[in-house]
DNA sequence: CTCAAGTCTCCGAAC
DNA sequence: GAGACTTGAG
């Protein structure tokens, strides 16, 4: 019996067409019964409730294939998953169970992709043209700071960050601007009404949509009319959605719309796995479903076929600490497998060659390879060191997510040139890319464009058209500004003549973008050139398979592509990712990094239970990622934001189950380091600290290092170097740590600065890094100076 | 208007 | 520490 699933689990992994056509014939035969019913249920509503690693994607892929072989037809079935990738994976092994064709006519997709499509579509009847331009992240940020300066609301007061995740909010909660004015209650929330009302007159003017409106319009459409409700209830009879758990609000209404008439919905989810509660999800979504749909069918696949005994044992005694939990056990054939290796290490960089040394003793001992490994971590910014180490060793890896390839500068440059060419009223875009190259036309210059824009009621790239009308423009700014328009306007003009990639190439060059880099001769200049030529190349890629190509395709892939999607598994490389990117994945081998107090779980001191809970989620879905052998490693001190801190082992290391986990001992020279740092203190370090030496910091509290004393300082100010400095495995950390370098200064003292020259400190305020002073500089005045930055010379 | 240097902010995950 | 934004001199 356990070698059969085991073998059905690999034919999965292999997804070779024989081990697929073999499932084929009695796809049925290889499922336990949970699966089986799963599969076969396609008549009303569905919940399955499936555990992590039981055999889900399978599950849905057959069952589509299921309905299909029942005379369902492929068009009629809308399969919405988490990422286009899964989408993609499942259609390609449809294909090879039913055919290619009905795979291909299968909608499947993510809830933004999918939107998408139908919304060219119809985007008419919603006000739009189907040129619509999709706005990412930075393309909103970017508007809205934009519309906090023309309200006058200055960055320090909000940030346009915080701004753009509280409309984001709202519109998941679908409140419009108007029921935010509304519920508005202080001057901050008055504050983000005037900017939101602002952000969304300008993404209609733009022509344009964010994620959320993706989302929003769908819902508009569905509801504008009873005709074309029926439209898509009568088109998908058949709706999947996957990772319910994870779904919000707005995709919840579409669900229920979509699936108002005939309610035959199946629904996949996890409640341990929903992770994503910060940008809108809600778990009650997947809780209440049964409530929604009182006939629904619930299905629990409980049997694990993924991870061993121990990792699943981990797994569950980590969640079973969550309160809100639905109750559920998980079981596996599996064998018990090695149990979870624990490593400690002194700070992030030990920790990185250490997961360097566990990929290669993973390695050599055989059976693994690169591709088999994942380093899971919580935030991005772990990956560098990892990915120094992993480099220096020459160990194979490949980063998904972080700072990708479409996130960089010249690229989305490039980009917002093509999306102007698409979408001549999408503003956002020509703001960007209007000055790059320089083309002499500064602030000043299109701060007038602009306002005549207005005035005239008129688009930007019309008012650039017709830059000679505008008085108040110079000369020369109007000439440069009318080229521009006729740029765009040449090529936009041969949009139907040429293949997307022709076009792209020969309008990017015309832009001199290309120019701009070539000219510059520094390497910099040269990796945005071949980013860019790798884009045009990736065009014509795409222009050469696609039945249909178009940039405008392409560029909404390109808005729409989650960072699992770029991700290149080809190739025989270790992968790393952030916890999030990895669900719905699996390794023979994890490594979690970062298990700290304060890393993972990432909570403040003052966060609420909830989020600790989803911090445990992360960290079960991280577990769970694992087939053969877990590896969880933490640092007692790393680099934060360009300082040291220190912190505790993360608590829901404790929760393992002892029999499942090894702690690895600690290393000697690690000790060493400790008794140094404490034992031998110059002048400048703190008793305190010198008292508590065996103990870790205090839980929850990331403690930087102690910032210099004001001790009298020798003249010349000699170098003051942190305790630990003298520590010869400790390399650079004393240059970087940003509280223990600058000079002290204190009341009276005669300082120099390099551009204001000597001085007398006045005042001095705060302490460590936030430390300022005022201090008269008779030959520029009274300055208030940030210590940390102000680069003083203590002169007497 | 442009560029470079200086200053400041951001550090939580992402369609 | 990195990147975004601001500032001041040419």
């Amino acid at each position: 019996m356990n070698l059969k699933l085991k073998k059905v689990t690999q034919d999965e992994q292999n997804a070779s067409p024989t081990a697929e056509k073999t499932a084929m014939q009695d796809f049925l035969g290889g499922l336990n019964d949970a699966q089986r019913t799963a599969v076969t249920t396609t008549k009303g509503p569905l919940l399955i409730v499936a555990g992590a690693g039981s055999g889900k994607t399978r599950v849905l892929t057959y069952r589509i294939a299921h309905l299909i072989q029942h005379g369902v037809k492929p068009w009629e079935v809308l399969a919405l998953t988490f990422t286009n990738k899964a989408a993609a994976e499942m259609k390609e092994r449809i294909g090879r169970i039913c055919s290619e064709d009905a795979a291909r006519r299968i909608w499947a997709g993510t809830f933004h992709s999918i939107f998408a499509r139908i919304l060219r579509m119809e985007a008419e009847s919603l006000g739009y043209t189907n040129t619509f331009t999709i706005y990412d992240t930075d393309d909103q940020l970017s508007v809205i700071r934009n519309a906090m300066s023309s309200l006058g609301i200055s960055t320090q007061t909000i940030s346009a960050q915080s701004i753009r995740s509280a409309i984001s909010s709202a519109k998941n909660q679908m409140a419009s601007w108007q029921d935010y004015a509304t519920n508005a209650s202080d001057f901050r929330e008055r504050q983000i009404a005037k900017v939101y009302e602002t952000y969304e007159r300008t993404l209609r003017r733009n022509n344009a949509m964010d994620f959320d409106d993706l989302l929003l319009n769908m819902i508009r459409l569905l509801e504008s009319s009873e005709q074309m409700l029926a439209k898509y209830q009568t088109r998908f009879t058949h709706l999947l959605v996957d990772e319910y758990q994870d779904t919000n609000r707005a995709q919840y209404i579409a669900v229920q719309l979509l699936a108002g008439a005939h309610r035959n919905v199946c629904v996949v989810g996890d409640d341990a796995q929903s992770i994503y509660r910060w940008r809108g999800a809600d778990i009650r979504n997947i809780l209440d479903f049964q409530k929604d749909y009182p006939e629904a069918t619930v299905v629990r696949l409980e049997q694990n076929y993924r991870s061993t005994k121990s990792i699943l044992a981990a797994a569950d005694g980590v969640i079973k600490h969550n309160r809100k939990q639905i109750p559920k056990t998980l079981w596996t054939e599996n064998s018990d497998g090695d149990p979870i290796l624990i490593v400690q290490s002194r700070d992030d960089r030990e920790e990185a060659e250490r997961v360097v040394t566990i990929i290669q003793q993973e390695v050599q001992s055989g059976g693994i390879t690169p591709r088999d490994v994942a380093v899971l971590y919580r935030t991005n910014a772990q990956s560098q060191p990892l990915e120094d180490a992993l480099r220096r060793s020459n160990v194979p890896y490949t980063i998904i997510s972080g700072v990708s390839f479409y996130k960089r500068k010249e690229v989305k440059d490039t980009a917002a040139y093509l999306r102007l060419l698409i979408n001549p009223n999408d503003g956002e875009s020509l703001l960007r890319i209007v000055n790059e190259p320089s083309r002499g036309i500064g602030d000043t210059s299109l701060g007038r464009i602009q306002a005549w824009a207005e005035v005239q009621g008129i688009g930007l790239l019309d008012a650039f058209r017709r830059s000679g009308d505008i008085p108040s423009l110079m000369k020369r700014a109007q000439n440069a500004a009318y080229d521009f328009a006729s740029l765009v306007d040449r090529f936009a003009g041969k949009r139907d003549e040429l293949p997307p990639d022709e076009l792209a190439q020969q309008y990017i060059e015309s832009t001199g973008l290309l120019q701009m880099y070539r000219e510059q001769h520094t390497d910099e200049a040269e990796d945005r050139y071949n980013n860019i030529v790798r884009l045009l190349t990736d065009i014509s890629e795409y222009t050469l398979t696609e039945e249909e190509p178009s940039l405008q395709d392409y560029l909404q892939r390109l808005a729409l592509m989650s960072d699992v999607d770029e991700a290149d598994t080809t190739k025989n490389r270790v992968a790393l990712m952030t916890l999030h990117a990895a669900k719905g994945l699996e390794f023979p081998v994890v490594i979690i990094a970062g298990a700290e107090e304060g890393l993972l779980p990432l909570v403040k001191d003052n966060s609420h239970a909830d989020e600790r809970e989803e911090e445990r989620r992360l960290m079960y879905v991280g577990i769970t990622r694992a087939r053969e052998r877990l590896y969880i490693t933490y640092a007692e001190r790393r680099m934060r934001f360009g300082s040291v801190e220190y912190s505790t082992p993360s608590s829901f290391l404790h929760e393992l189950p002892e029999e499942t986990v090894n702690w690895s001992a600690r290393k000697r020279r690690s000790e060493q380091f400790e008794r140094n740092r404490f034992d031998a203190p110059p002048a400048y370090s703190q008793p305190q600290l010198a008292q508590s030496a065996p103990q870790p910091a205090p839980r929850n509290i990331p403690m930087r290092m102690p910032a210099t004393k004001p001790a009298p300082p020798p003249k010349p100010a000699a170098p003051m170097r942190p305790a630990f400095d003298d520590i010869p495995s400790t390399e650079n950390y004393s240059q970087m740590d940003g509280g223990s370098t600058h000079v002290a200064v204190r009341r009276g003292m005669k300082v120099a600065h390099k551009l204001f020259g000597n001085g007398t400190v006045e005042s001095v305020t705060g302490t460590g890094d936030n430390q300022k002073a005022v201090i008269n500089f008779p030959g520029a005045g009274r300055k208030h100076l940030m210590i940390k930055f102000a680069k003083l010379e203590v002169i007497g």
